[in-house]
DNA sequence: TATATTTGTCACCAAATAGTGACACAGATA
DNA sequence: TATCTGTGTCACTATTTGGTGACAAATATA
């Protein structure tokens, strides 16, 4: 189904609330203003604001769009290198939320328990547990634990992300600099490696490669 | 200098505020309902709305004591086992987090870029890096990378916490059971392990232990 | 042609927001 | 006594917020 202008125009206004002004600010009126439509449309179009957070979360897509390319990686790829691949990924995820500053803002409001967030949310889950399912195929019971491992790293990547964005240190590492991020990424490397290299000892002594 | 009995009652009315609708709805007028006193109190005593949140900030003080409580264990442990006081350090932080809720708000309000937080960020930079150096300083340039490897489980440790303080899911784990936790735990002090073994074999080959 | 329905504009509402000026009353100081 | 200063109350502004009902024009349908 095809939508509006003025529908394209709503979804557009929200990012662009978002982008300048942050999730926090985000409200009917400054919606339509930004829009140049009135806000009574809103109610009509989408149902009220929660409605045109869900609609425009659903359009941009992000969690999808990040996950699914992740996705692609992980399916594409031969299963010859597991390793690498995971690698890949994290590494992936890191650079696209460092440069998607949308998405960013996205995730904050995830955090700050914003109601309208739930829906999404559940849709968001789906796509991660699609990956994780991929994984653990591939992994073959190799390394039981992988799933955790990887989780954290994930974790630490969107929160350093999220804190450098307003913040030059964190925890007492100057992530203004471009040299600590490529040592970042060496260290997301590094952790991999041994995970892999650890738990591929205990659990199948000797690997192919 | 002594607080007078008004003032006090406005930073409580603070804590009140954010325990109970989170920082985004604070403001004002919110405040002096709760405190049951005049909104123009808080423009005497405190210059507006930023000065009392830093007057908060600042007298609760959730920053330094966390990395005080942290730093006495470093400073008091023999050390001899470096290894055990950085796992007990990380799991400290996880467990003070996870129980802390105004210090997760604290954490959010943090990482939405409120600019009222920017002065009371640097301080809190500051009892961190005293720690790292406490560390590093142990650490007698075994480890070269350690601070980075920490950071990372830092910054996992947060983001899982308040992530899962909204949605039950991170990544396709349930962290609504308390074996999550469990796992999570010894997953951290398994990267420890990891980072302290491959990093120490490479740097001094042999270690005392 | 006549009748609905969609699409949009406008005016209004009650409530909440940040911020200010005036004033009343205390206790301390001259 | 008279004055000054800290403390608090109250009333008022202007703006913004979310939300609703009435109405005009355009479009599609009968």
């Amino acid at each position: 189904m095809e939508l509006k202008e003025t529908e394209k125009r709503l979804l557009e206004a929200v990012s662009k609330v978002v982008e300048e002004e942050g999730f926090t600010k985000i409200g009917i009126n400054r919606i339509a203003r930004q829009a140049q439509c009135d806000k009574v449309l809103i109610y009509r179009y989408f149902g009220g604001l929660d409605g045109l957070l869900v609609a425009w979360a659903k359009r941009y897509d992000f969690y999808s769009f990040a996950y699914s390319e992740f996705s692609n990686q992980v399916i594409q790829a031969k299963s010859s290198n597991l390793r690498e691949i995971i690698k890949k990924v994290l590494l992936k995820q890191l650079e696209y939320l460092k440069e998607n500053q949308l998405m960013q803002e996205l995730y904050i409001w995830e955090l700050s328990g914003n109601s309208s967030f739930r829906v999404i949310q559940i849709e968001r889950e789906k796509s991660g547990h699609k990956l994780q399912q991929e994984l653990e195929k591939r992994l073959n019971g190799q390394c039981v634990d992988c799933k955790f491992y990887i989780t954290v790293i994930i974790a630490a990547i969107n929160y350093i992300v999220l804190f450098t964005r307003q913040y030059n240190m964190f925890n007492g590492i100057d992530f203004s600099q471009s040299e600590t991020w490529n040592k970042l990424e060496k260290i997301i490397s590094d952790y991999v490696d041994m995970f892999f290299e650890v738990k591929s000892n205990v659990n199948i002594k000797s690997n192919k490669q």
